[in-house]
DNA sequence: CGAAAATTTGACATGACTCAACTGGAGTGG
DNA sequence: CCACTCCAGTTGAGTCATGTCAAATTTTCG
């Protein structure tokens, strides 16, 4: 029952038999994450992209001077693991985090791999899904050559709605590349401006 | 003859039998381009993946104020194309032009998935061709967030040593994300402060 | 409730852009 | 071979966007 939402959300993009829903359920660990607590980390091989059934985590890096760098938030219904790393099997250099505390169902590359030939058409799925992450990762670089914070903020509450007030300001602070305090004064100058 | 460093290239990689590297090189169409032609347009599929066997390319977008936005440079042998179109073939978001007059070899999505077929070591080289796709736009998204324009600036010689000198430094402030003229201020501090 | 973390605000510093003027090749046509 | 034009690059003055640091305030969560 709790897979309910995993193969909603497959049926999206392609028809699945109900053997092979529940086959594909079967795969699925789900697991409670607790607030602030990584579900793959730096260094390690990331070996199972994350469906989130319930809260938000996020991907990010950490730089040399320590500072924080989000690539991605995952919402209730997002898929989030370091796409490299899952692919190649080799050292990730993301961390993803639960923000919230949080549910999410993890598929082992393993079984994916499994699922891949038992059940085809998962792999036109998920093979969109790696394109995905390839198209918003170049545009969000060609976001942050072009556009002002400002406008990097509003892509930001297009994009994620659904979580603006429900994390740290300071996190959309990383996610668009700003100071905390200077994401404050935006928001601070678009209020009065809205008056 | 024209198609040895494409194979040189490969083999680095993977090992081909004499057989193998035929049936590979076969598959490629030489092409000269003549400075600022393109090969690939935006809006349109990309149909080929391209080997540069001398000359220098580019891929770029242009945003909505018509600034263009380099995401590659291509020196000798190395690749470049949309990888994301040239995947899905889908409408490519990037156009790919000759700086210089140039010779490459095309390779087109269906000869290549021909190929996967009948040499799959293949298949293993070009995945780590899309990896490190991935892991650079990624990387260069959070150079862009967390470096000043003097470290992306450094990181752009290191990248690219073989072309600093080839081409239009307007070019390089497009793919660096500064103006050229703040680009030009940076270099002649960097010369006083060499003495 | 109390400590720690997040947010706000202000003064100031600076990185990077804009615009305009100037310089110096690299073609091009006569 | 010259004169002309046209870019690319340089330089400077002024401006704007964003960062830094510190202090005050609010919120969160144990």
């Amino acid at each position: 029952m709790t897979c309910a939402n995993i193969i909603a959300s497959l049926t999206k993009h392609i028809s699945l038999t109900k053997e092979e829903s529940e086959l594909v359920a079967s795969k699925f660990r789900i697991v409670q994450v607790k607030r602030k607590k990584l579900i793959m980390k730096e260094g390690q091989a990331a070996r199972d992209v994350a469906f989130v059934l319930s809260g938000c985590l996020r991907s990010y890096s950490v730089d040399e001077n320590g500072f924080e760098h989000i690539l991605q938030f995952a919402p209730v219904d997002w898929w989030i693991t370091d796409m490299y790393s899952f692919i190649s099997q080799k050292p990730a250099f993301l961390n993803v985090e639960a923000i919230t505390d949080s549910e999410v169902a993890l598929l082992s590359r393993a079984d994916q791999l499994d699922l891949f030939d038992k059940v085809p058409k998962l792999e036109r799925y998920f093979r969109i899904l790696t394109e995905n992450s390839l198209v918003s990762s170049r545009q969000r670089l060609i976001d942050n050559m072009s556009l002002t914070a400002k406008q990097r903020y509003s892509i930001f509450c297009n994009t994620y709605p659904s979580i603006i007030n429900d994390i740290p300001q300071k996190l959309i602070a990383e996610y668009i590349g700003v100071t905390p305090e200077f994401l404050s004064k935006m928001r601070s100058e678009l209020l009065r401006s809205k008056k």
